[in-house]
RNA sequence: CGGGAAGUAGCGCAGGCCGGUAGCGCACCUGGUUUGGGACCAGGGGGUCGCAGGUUCGAAUCCUGUCUUCCCGACCA
């Protein structure tokens, strides 16, 4: 019918856009590019926001809240972070509306009520979180300062793709503080893990972890250590990141700490993130022609029940009592269920629409299999559908959730597997990006002129070098210059 | 900011070249029959045709301007 998606080959992006729209998450917004979350797409965010969360506090983490305006003195103090972010912050100039005199009924800005310093709507908070942290830290006996916060930051990007680059969005941003570069440098990676292990476990994404290249590299960061992961369509999208920032932004706020000995050392930084971005990557990476598919770890539905009515009232009435027993039974289990008896659609609707919805697990129940004391189970990665006894039927679902998590992820693995691979020319390189699209491990001469060069000849850019890369010797596939590792080349999102 | 396309009912669209006072599908409402892969019949409600000017007796339609959205680039998580 009219919900019916637009084929994958046809065209990526309209794919994609229907997915979010006709699968409930999201819509476009009055504001230009911004989104409404809806409740089945914000019911996702919280579902792996919770786990996130728990992971951070488990790791030593508290939860913080700081302002979403900073003042521009504050956020020009480190400069390459400054600049960095600069052509995209959206800057609040003004704090008073009045009406306006020549169209009645309209409003203008009071140019009167212009503020004294400009304030700049966060595009990320370092800035306004380290002028705190100067006030918070005088001893070793302060450090480490462990916090996160949950906030929105906004960053105006001239295009902007939903979910996946909006122009506000939704994150969590751990800033820490520590006594030595040591330790920063341990924080960074634990994060990176803390990043990776969410993204394969419950996202079921398989991710490189890496670390930027320099032309990569967050403003203001002396490394980028990032998990990538790879989309159907053989872009990567990078997942996450967490920054090593050294003592650039000590410096900047002149965050001192005396040390044991009573000497006084600027502090190290770290600073890591995750978005809504994430929802994105989700969507592009598990969905298929029929719809999404999402995860039974944090489907913020996992099971859905459908009857198969008929006029007989008394089946009715039986079909309602044994989907109630199978709801309690995994209910007491942890398992999100609904029953879908709303009678104004039919089953075969509600089949399509909760496929739409990526919903991992449907159970239809019938007169049919009522009297054979079955059910039919279908599983939503593979469309396959079952006949289940109705004895222990509960179990049987608890044990497929968990199959349908491991399987999702087998089957990213292998896509990602198939679709990474060496190049060692550079013809090959080229050929390889427009008809075999894909991570492509590559000799790089290590320069920034070279990344760029090869950025602007094909559009791929080094996604990461990844951790624990072997070495090999070799030569850079631009420059013919010697190099002493292959690094993960692709076009990206 | 460049290059395309589009704005007509809640959604998806036709009508536009050739001007005559707006239509189709879905959704919605009422009644009935239905329910194992997006049901059917009958009846019904809903639109200053993105906005502002202009041409004309008359504009959804022609002209000018403007705003917005989507797609493709540049920028970026």
């Amino acid at each position: 019918m009219g919900n019916s998606l637009t084929s994958r080959s046809q065209d990526y992006s309209q794919w994609y856009n229907d997915l979010i729209l006709k699968g409930g998450l999201a819509d476009y917004s009055a504001v230009r590019g911004c989104m409404v979350i809806k409740p089945y797409g914000f019911g996702l965010w919280e579902n792996m926001r919770d786990v996130l969360d728990r992971k951070f506090k488990e790791t030593g983490h508290q939860n913080a809240y700081f302002p979403l305006f900073v003042p521009k003195s504050l956020f020009e103090a480190e400069e390459k972070n400054a600049e960095g972010f600069a052509k995209e912050c959206a800057v609040v100039t003004h704090y008073r509306l009045k009406a306006d005199p020549d169209n009645k009924g309209k409003l203008i800005v009071d140019p009167n009520a212009r503020l004294e310093e400009e304030l700049v709507v966060r595009p990320t908070s370092e800035a306004i979180i380290w002028n705190t942290y100067k006030n918070w830290i005088q001893s070793y006996r302060d450090l480490p300062i462990l916090i996160n916060q949950w906030a929105n930051v906004v960053r105006w990007e001239m295009r902007t793709r939903l979910f996946l680059r909006t122009a506000e969005f939704l994150w969590q941003e751990g800033h820490t503080a520590h006594a030595t570069k040591a330790e920063a440098i341990e924080e960074t990676k634990k994060m990176l893990d803390v990043y990776a292990d969410f993204a394969e476990q419950y996202m079921a994404l398989p991710v490189l972890r890496g670390v930027k290249s320099a032309n990569e590299r967050f403003a203001g960061a002396e490394d980028t250590y990032c998990i990538e992961a790879l989309m159907q369509d053989g872009k990567a999208l990078q997942a996450g990141t967490s920054h090593f920032l050294g003592q650039n932004f000590a410096k900047a706020f002149d965050v001192k700490f005396a040390d044991k000995e009573n000497k006084l050392e600027y502090v190290w930084a770290t600073s890591w993130g995750v978005s809504t971005r994430l929802i994105g990557a989700l969507v592009m990476a598990h969905s298929d022609d029929e719809g999404l598919v999402i995860p039974p770890r944090i489907a913020p539905l996992q099971v859905v029940i459908v009857p198969i009515y008929s006029k007989d009232e008394a089946m009715k009435a039986r079909l309602d009592a044994k989907a109630g027993e199978i709801i309690k039974e995994l209910r007491a289990k942890g398992v999100s269920v609904k029953y879908d008896n709303d009678d104004s659609n039919r089953p075969g609707w509600k089949f399509a629409e909760h496929e739409l919805r990526g919903v991992p697990v449907r159970i239809a129940l019938g007169p049919r299999d009522m009297e054979n004391n079955l059910a039919e189970v279908a599983r939503r990665d593979t469309k396959e559908k079952l006949s289940v006894s109705l004895d222990g039927i509960s179990n049987y679902v608890a044990d497929l959730l968990e199959e349908i998590q491991q399987q999702m992820f087998n089957k990213a693995l292998k896509f990602r597997e198939e679709n990474s691979r060496n190049a060692d020319t550079w013809e090959e390189f080229v050929r390889l990006l427009d008809e075999q699209p894909g991570f492509i491990y590559a000799h790089w001469d290590g320069t920034p002129e070279t990344e760029e060069k090869i950025k602007e000849l094909t559009k791929a850019t080094i996604r990461c070098i990844p951790l624990d890369n072997p070495q090999e010797e070799g030569k850079c596939i631009l420059t013919g210059s010697p190099s002493a590792q292959r690094v993960v080349f692709a076009r990206a999102y």
